[in-house]
DNA sequence: CCCAAATGGTTGCACATGAAACCGACCGAG
DNA sequence: CTCGGTCGGTTTCATGTGCAACCATTTGGG
C-alpha cells in the first residue's frame, strides 16, 4: 500500500469526472468486445445503426446531433456500414449533398439479434440497483448534462 | 424533426452505456480543455500527477492499479512528464526493474495551480445537483463500478 | 544453485478519433 | 443572374490509445 501524502488534500477518487470516466470507461469497453467480437462493429458503428433503428430515414447531420459524435466520426461509420451493406444511402432530392440513410433487410436482421443482447447485458449491469437508484441516476445524469450543455459556468472562461 | 420508426422499440437515449458515455465524454472534453490549453497535459499526466500529489512515491505498476489505466499509457505519460521534469524517476533498491516516481518542485507548483481550478470547475458543474442528488449520483456509480469489476455476470460470456 | 516462469516497464503497430482543410451544393444579397 | 458565404460531408494530419511482442530483473521450484 502507497503511503498517504500528507501534503495537499486533493484525492482523485472523489473527484466526479474521472469516477464518472472509469466507469463510462468500464461500461463500453465491456459492451464494444460484445459488438466488436460477434459483429464486428465498433461504438460509432453501433451508434448509427442504433439510431437508425429509431428512425426510418436520417441524414448524416441529424445522426450527428443525435449522438453528438463529431461528423467525421459519423461520416466514417456510416462508410464502413454502406460497404457491408447494413445500411443504404440513397440521393436526397431537397439537398443533393446529403444523402438519406436507411437501415437494409440485413441491417435490421443484424439489430435483431444485438438488440436483445444489448438489453440484457444493461439489465444485468443494472441490476445491482434499486429501481429508485436507477430513476435518480438518470435523472442526477441528466441535469449535469443540461448543466454541460448550457455552458454558462466557469468554464467558457477556461478553455 | 426525424420521423420516429414504429418498428422496433430501442431508444438509444434510455441505453445506459450510451448516456453515461456521452455525459463522461463532455465532461473529460470540456476539463481536458482546461489541462491542455492552461498545462499542455492530456488526461493520462494529469492522472498520474493528481495521484503523485497524494502519495509521495510511487511506482508505475501502483499508478496503474490506481488509475486503472493500460501499462503503456501510464508508461508513456511518466516519460513526457519526465521530460518536462515535473516528476522524477529515481532507482528503487528493492526492485531494480521499477523506479521511484516522485513530484519535484516544479511538479508541485503547478499542481498548486491546477488542483483549485479544477476543483472550482468541479464544483460549478456539481451545483446543478442537490447535496442529496450528488450523494446518490455517486453511491449508484460505485454500485456499477463494483458490479462491472466483479464480473460474475452474463458480461463473461459474452466477451 | 539454476533455469524457467512471472513481473515491471518499454516499444512497435494498428486503429479510432478530433481538428482543420477541403469540395461541391445551396442560398441570399445585390 | 451571380458571386460570396454557408453548409453537408469527406479527407488529411497529428495524436492518443490498447494490444502484443519484447527486454531486463526477479522469483520460485527442482
Amino acid at each position: 500500500m502507497p503511503v498517504p501524502n500528507p501534503g495537499h488534500s486533493f484525492d482523485l477518487n472523489q473527484f466526479l469526472p474521472y469516477r464518472l470516466n472509469r466507469l463510462a470507461d468500464q461500461l463500453s469497453e465491456q459492451l464494444a468486445h460484445l459488438y466488436e467480437s460477434s459483429y464486428s462493429l465498433n461504438i460509432a458503428q453501433w451508434r448509427v445503426l442504433a439510431w437508425l433503428n429509431q428512425h426510418e430515414v436520417l441524414t448524416a447531420k441529424q445522426i450527428r446531433e443525435a449522438t453528438r459524435m463529431d461528423k467525421a466520426r459519423v461520416s466514417r461509420a456510416v462508410q464502413v456500414l454502406v460497404e457491408r451493406e447494413l445500411i443504404s444511402r440513397s440521393p436526397n432530392q431537397e439537398d443533393q449533398r446529403a444523402h438519406h440513410l436507411r437501415l437494409t433487410a440485413a441491417g435490421r436482421a443484424l439489430l435483431d439479434q444485438l438488440l436483445p443482447q444489448a438489453r440484457d447485458w444493461e439489465a444485468s449491469v443494472l441490476s445491482s440497483l434499486t429501481d429508485k437508484e436507477r430513476e435518480l441516476l438518470l435523472q442526477a445524469m441528466a441535469k449535469l448534462e443540461r448543466a454541460l450543455g448550457h455552458e454558462g459556468m466557469a468554464t467558457s472562461a477556461m478553455r
